[in-house]
DNA sequence: CTGAAAGCGCTAACAA
DNA sequence: TTGTTAGCGCTTTCAG
């Protein structure tokens, strides 16, 4: 920057000036600028400048995953519209071990971001405490928490699980099973279950019947796969299963077809997540749908504005029952 | 950083050796520190450290797109490398929008990254200059570019689309069109269409036949499914689809399935990627699989040793044909 | 083993 | 419209 000063013979600070507020840059001195620029290659110091500044441009996402092509789609839609308002995003996963996630959240706060996005849904005190007291803005993403940190969009997990179970009665199933929402570190998982748990008890369709998924060294789909096996085996008449993920109830349908299963006449199979895949493959798969790629627009959203609004925002986005062919 | 000083009674150096070289600090002193730093939930300011160090510990990694789970897997391979050694990554996606590449790795080069990820195989001259000249270590992945600006991980597109047509060949098809891979910006599923090509030209099968991909509106499951359409009517007596993608493929085998088209017998289909959830799906798809973690890996290996071997590294992590039922 | 001084590249606040 | 001064929070270098 100095070179560039002394190239355009003008100050440092019209430099800087020509690349953050060109308007107030008298043209032709902002030409001779940005012809320095161009002819040495300046590139400038963002580090420096947020340094300088306090505002590092920076936004830190904290994700499970991102095998999950859902996930996917929300950082996908984050990341465009961070970058329309020129920040930047800092990713950091936890491969699903809640253990990792202070120590992350950590890292991406020695960043100093101007907001963070977390997708995972609990905390330890210490956590919350953490990013209470370091003042960034934080946008909980994919549940509707209790006690939130900062901003939400989401949606209710439990509800979801719900909405599944009651369609499933009022077609008229009667021994639904659920298989995986145990896996430790997916709250999400759990709340689906919890939901249908609710129903089923509400009903007085007895008690709920769960099946865990198996070592976690199976993929989602082949766990889907062992996991309709399991339930099969333990209770016979079942007619219908919900699956936590819309992959695992890709592997029940697969081994469904397999045995010979007709479905949804059977048994019916349904799902969570709105797999792009499931439809246009032909499997058709009932599930509910998630608003994946809008949840990260809508964090991008908030977070750019929330200088100026200072109200925490809560944001249900909601989700969409998608009735296809088998349930 | 200077309250943690005082309250530990030492200088702020001190504290700072107590975060980095923990050794070289009495163990009396740095206890007094590290519970200081306890007390005041500090947290140290990475862009300060980066700034002095001239280390920023960033990689910043440059995408097509963060939709196809393969490029995921490679962000999650080298996001986790980078991890153990408290490297983080920024993350820039281009869309596959080739003009917007020049301006995200000018936006990732201001961020002082102490190495980038390439996914993007082919680059501007300016591009290159700049790369060059910014002195930052360069990997570009998922290929092997004639002309590398850095350091390379991949493997030969060009190869895999020849693999996959001597294959098809071998198994007596002779009436092979490809479907896709014309899609601007992607160059690697322009070459293996090009492989396919020469392949065809060799064996003397006469001129390749291309389907275009369609609007790029469409899945790529949808257009997979349009394109064996296209592909039928314009040769009935076609004998073997190549797609350029799996999802490409999966699309085809089920146009396939609801034209009562049996596969492989009456029409083979191979894709490329080794999309996991094509073969528990029960789609048993013949593909080209490529080590999408792997090369995110091994990405990360190479720049976080980039300091001190000064050779550039070409690693060919090849591909493997998988056989399946489609072909 | 510990500390003081200088400065990384930029911007905020004020001044001209 | 442009420039000057003083840091941002840390690490480097050199000295004790």
């Amino acid at each position: 920057m100095h070179d560039v000063a002394i190239r355009a013979k003008v100050g440092k600070i019209t430099v800087s000036r020509v690349l953050r507020t060109p308007e107030k840059v008298a043209e032709k001195t902002r030409q001779r600028v940005l012809d320095a620029i161009r002819d040495l290659g300046y590139v400038p110091d963002g580090m420096a400048g947020a340094l300088s500044s306090s505002r590092s441009k920076i936004v830190g996402a904290l994700v499970s995953t991102l095998a999950d092509s859902v996930f996917t789609s929300t950082i996908e839609g984050l990341s465009r519209n961070l970058r329309r308002s020129n920040y930047e995003l800092l990713l950091a996963n936890t491969d699903y071990a809640p253990e990792l996630e202070d120590a992350a959240v950590r890292t991406l706060l020695s960043r100093r971001p101007d907001g963070l996005v977390l997708t995972s849904s609990q905390h330890t005190p210490q956590l919350r405490e953490l990013l209470l007291r370091s003042n960034v803005p934080v946008v909980e993403l994919w549940d509707l928490p209790e006690n939130p940190i900062g901003h939400v969009v989401g949606f209710s997990n439990r509800l979801a699980g719900r909405a599944i179970t009651e369609y499933l009665i009022a077609r008229s199933h009667r021994k639904i099973a659920f298989i995986g929402g145990n896996r430790s570190g997916d709250v999400r998982g759990q709340q689906r279950a919890e939901g249908y748990q609710d129903v089923l008890l509400e009903a007085g369709l007895g008690a709920a019947l769960f099946i865990d998924s198996p070592s976690p060294e199976l993929s989602d789909v082949e766990a889907g796969a062992q996991g309709i096996s399991s339930a099969l085996e333990r209770w016979p008449d079942l007619d219908a299963v919900i699956c936590v993920s819309d992959p695992l109830a890709m592997g029940a349908l697969c081994e469904a077809a397999r045995k010979g299963i007709n479905v949804p006449s059977d048994l019916a199979v349904t799902g969570f997540g709105g797999l792009e895949l499931s439809q246009p493959a032909g499997l058709n798969l009932t599930t509910i749908e998630f608003p994946g790629k809008r949840i990260g627009e809508m964090a991008a959203d908030i977070l750019l504005n929330s200088e100026d609004s200072d109200t925490r925002q809560i944001v249900d986005l909601g989700f969409e029952l998608i009735r296809r062919a088998t349930a």
